[in-house]
DNA sequence: GTCTATAAAGTGATAGAC
DNA sequence: GTCTATCACTTTATAGAC
């Protein structure tokens, strides 16, 4: 199965495939050109293509927004246990998320893969929140991850870039279990 | 100052304008051609060059990220403004700022646009929150809010997209308040 | 298996006719 | 003032030599 040639292509194969990752999160899909990432890789354009077929199908296999940890439990359970994804997702650089992220506002099938990623845990966590607007609450907390992630990776906003993940989330924690089940509070400052 | 001709001219500049936010809106910075940006407009793509220099002088007149109130007074009221600013960015939509949001993951310019005026509300609003990690704390809150537009503007989440902006912001008052100025909790859920 | 050469299409920008 | 024609360049993708 795996001659001295067949090696050698997976070889490259698997360089040509981190370079991209790294070029589609770097760079987005459009100015993520074939040539540069062959380049990075040091490898030809023509084996790009003859590998993954078109930039399309290397795009799908170097980005994914991968799978979250099912939530369970009661919504304070299920507060924490969404705090502590986040922390995960601000602690290291996860690049095959980063490369659909960026891509999500110009690249529909980026937009997608988000798109669903994101829904699928929302109507997961909807059921271990407060009954009340649950749907929204589940919705707002993706809103507020993916803002944080935002912030820090790809904005690298003053603070946020650079401060300890513990220390994002223990500043996030009451907010978060406020919007798991907290009351609905119109105007009380 | 203004004769027929020159009317002319101040009309379809103005319509070439419009049709070039909407496109950098909604295909962002690349993909938002000058020849689609003038069939959108009905002029011709010559005229587009003519009036604007050149692409990225049109976008940096169509895409723009705007200027929010400056915060005052307590936290907690500091709190109440930035979340009344949010229900504006929600309530209605804000072609000129998301054509900065939708480009700025993949157009140098775009991102210097959001980022610099990020920094700067963060900045202001520093000063008006809760002492310990007050940048933290700001660039925290810029996170949510740009978390939460992204979220109902741009990826169009189930719940957030269609959901009352009063409703949005009643649900996170609590989150606003304990990120401004609550405790910082490592894990007592 | 790998790389060279090139095709086919689309881009921003420009020169010049009307 | 407006528009046609085109330049110069870049992109993905393909055909075929080595």
């Amino acid at each position: 199965m795996s001659s001295r040639r067949a090696e050698q292509r997976n070889r490259t194969e698997a360089r040509i495939l981190t370079a991209a990752r790294k070029l589609f999160a770097e760079l987005g899909y459009d100015r993520a050109t074939i040539r540069a990432i062959a380049a990075e890789a040091d490898a030809d354009p023509g084996l790009v293509m003859r590998y993954f077929g078109s930039k399309d199908d290397l795009f799908a296999r170097a980005a994914a927004f991968g799978d979250d940890d099912h939530v369970t439990g009661t919504p304070e359970q299920a507060a924490e246990q969404l705090l502590t994804a986040l922390e995960h997702k601000l602690a290291d650089e996860p690049t095959e998320a980063l490369a659909a992220l960026r891509s999500m506002f110009t690249h529909p099938d980026a937009l997608s893969e988000v798109r669903s990623g994101m829904v699928a845990r929302q109507r997961q966590a909807a059921g271990h929140l407060a009954p009340d607007d649950a749907d929204l609450r589940a919705g707002l907390l993706g809103a507020v991850t993916i803002g944080a992630v935002i912030a820090r990776h790809l904005l690298r906003l003053d603070g946020v870039a650079d401060a300890e993940p513990e220390r994002v989330t223990a500043l996030l924690r009451g907010a978060f279990h406020e919007i798991a089940y907290g009351s609905i509070r119109s105007d009380d400052a």
